[in-house]
DNA sequence: CACGACTGTGGTGACGTTGCCACACGGCTG
DNA sequence: CAGCCGTGTGGCAACGTCACCACAGTCGTG
């Protein structure tokens, strides 16, 4: 009794096939397909033939194994859940399929250690250039060792040279806070992550630069620093309304905005006549409730797209100098801001 | 005159000289760093050290092209801007991550083409298996055909048997729409995607079965069917409104809910007063703005979770009886639906 | 007509990893 | 003490592709 050799799985064509049903040698069917070197035309033909018949795929590891380097470009960003990443991914994504490239999706959790494990994996796959939104500076600096070019995005952390694309902080914080100061605002609330991201950092700095262009002295019992992921977050924000009281707040992302406007709905305030709101980072939501919500519109997509090219371009040319793309936000005026209150 | 030879890439460390470095044969050192095959304790750890001190990193490719598979799975879904579509991913990559699998995405832009496109790179990498938001069924039984096990999320629509994780979608527009005839109303809208996508044909036909159920009869010129990114939706949406008089709007999808929602807001109509509003698919904005929207709420990130957990299953089981994982959708009721205006 | 340039083809050896095989040793059992 | 099993080790071939090399014609030109 013989045993079934059940072949599950069809082992795949390989050059070796195509030439044997062509009547060529690999090397020619390698030349013929690649599109590399001379084939006369009548081969090319059979062999191109032959190929479509058998149903042929390269084996993109063996390419990879042989040529030292892949088309995979390795990605990552703190949250794929958060639709501000998520349009980031989306826009990288579309850019690298364009120029033939394939994107390696990874989530660290804002945590460094987890973005140092998805580096060692792109390493290994012998990706040909990295994009992330960095958490720490290993990661980077791991890559940069190995030559491997690392394009940041939304925020700069990394200690050595390489491209980055970001939004103009400074600037876009700067603009919301003048605008409230605009509207007689003298007590503005800041609430921001308590990170050392340049993104971070940035807004905190344009908040103090608004205040200090404007002449007006910053209370910083008004900046609120919260940590990630702070399940506390919103009672912090509760209290900061109670011992700060503000007539404005500026939420410097857009969590940060979501949660202040949920404290504010659940004390029953009413936007803008109690108190003014404006948040950072354009998501759906700030459009549709009543009243909108001001806020600094950043193109998230473009933001992505931005940095797959840079990345494809420094991929092409390596010695290229250092390049910072600084993309300008947009303040987007609704109906959470009015004037101050006059003092009572 | 000698060429400098300018070592941009310091090339990769490979096992030849970890053994080098440690005094052992590769065949030993892959055993230790593997953990595959007996090595003493001490060259074990000779070998680790050396791995260590020379900042060791195995070659994905030479280790797919030997074992004539990765650890790399293909994921396709529509658009990874679509906040739905974002959360899958998220679900999906979690549970990868965890099984130490890694995630390549694509978005094809719901076109059939770019799906097979995609799956044909899957194919080219040796992906051990595929889970995918399907549009046609060219991509899926292609993958069969070449033994690769696929899971179908949110839709089904492969003409070969395959695992699937898919809501309840004919019980969450029946739910719904049982919910609005309960409030009296007899003239309900039908807006859905005009596809034969399980998803779509499922919420139809809910539709139609609470309907029956009810013995309320449908008007037909109610159910309006949308051919994807139709730049006219909205004003389509507009003119049912004037044609058909409804009295409630289910909206199918997250989409078609937002279009329906701001056509109702420019033209001023009061939830529930005038008109009520069901959607499809919990999305943040569904909650904050006012009155809320009722709406059929999916589990996004658990549905998947699910299709990667059951990938993963399968990969280890490729004998394991096809399963269908029906995920129950739940009505989250706000304030966007309330009782028929009588009939004047 | 000799020589080189151009076209076309096949052989061969890497790329880095893994697994099979052969071998070698010590301790055990029959 | 012969045989065998359990350990431990190194040699070697193979995975599929590509690039280099050798070679063989066919031109055209000096």
């Amino acid at each position: 009794m013989t045993i079934e050799p059940r072949r599950r799985t069809p082992q795949p064509v390989t050059l070796a096939d195509i030439a044997r049903e062509a009547g060529t040698s690999q090397s020619t069917a390698s030349r013929a397909l690649s599109g590399r070197g001379y084939v006369a035309a009548d081969v090319r033909e059979r062999l191109l033939a032959a190929a479509d018949r058998l149903g042929y795929v390269p084996d993109a590891s063996a390419q990879t194994l042989k040529q030292k380097t892949s088309r995979v470009v390795g990605v990552v960003v703190s949250d794929l859940d958060n639709p501000f990443y998520g349009g980031l991914a989306a826009g990288v994504e579309q850019t690298l399929r364009e120029a033939d490239y394939r994107m390696m999706l990874v989530g660290d959790n804002s945590e460094s250690a987890e973005e140092t494990t998805a580096v060692r994996t792109f390493l290994a796959m012998r990706t040909p250039g990295v994009i992330l939104t960095p958490v720490g500076s290993d990661a980077t600096s791991l890559l940069h060792r190995r030559g491997i070019p690392v394009v940041e995005v939304d925020r700069q952390i990394a200690t050595v040279p390489c491209d980055a694309v970001v939004i103009d902080n400074v600037r876009g914080a700067r603009v919301a806070v003048e605008h409230l100061l605009a509207l007689g605002h003298r007590r503005i609330a800041l609430l921001v992550v308590d990170t050392d991201w340049t993104s971070d950092v940035g807004r905190l700095a344009g908040y103090h630069d608004a205040h200090a262009v404007a002449g007006v002295p910053v209370d910083e019992s008004l900046v609120l620093r919260i940590p990630f992921h702070d399940a506390a977050a919103e009672s912090r924000i509760a209290d900061l309304l109670d011992r700060g009281r503000p007539t404005a707040i500026f939420a410097a992302n857009n969590l940060l905005a979501e949660q202040a406007w949920r404290v504010l709905r659940a004390r029953g305030l009413t936007l803008p006549t109690d108190i003014s709101l404006v948040g950072f980072d354009d998501v759906q939501w700030t459009e549709m409730v009543s009243p909108g919500i001001t806020t600094v519109a950043q193109p998230t997509i473009e933001l992505g797209r931005r940095a797959a090219a840079l990345l494809i371009r420094r991929i092409g040319d390596p010695a290229a100098p250092t390049a910072l793309e600084l993309l300008q936000p947009d303040l987007v005026v609704r109906g959470s801001t009015g004037p101050a209150p006059a003092a009572s």
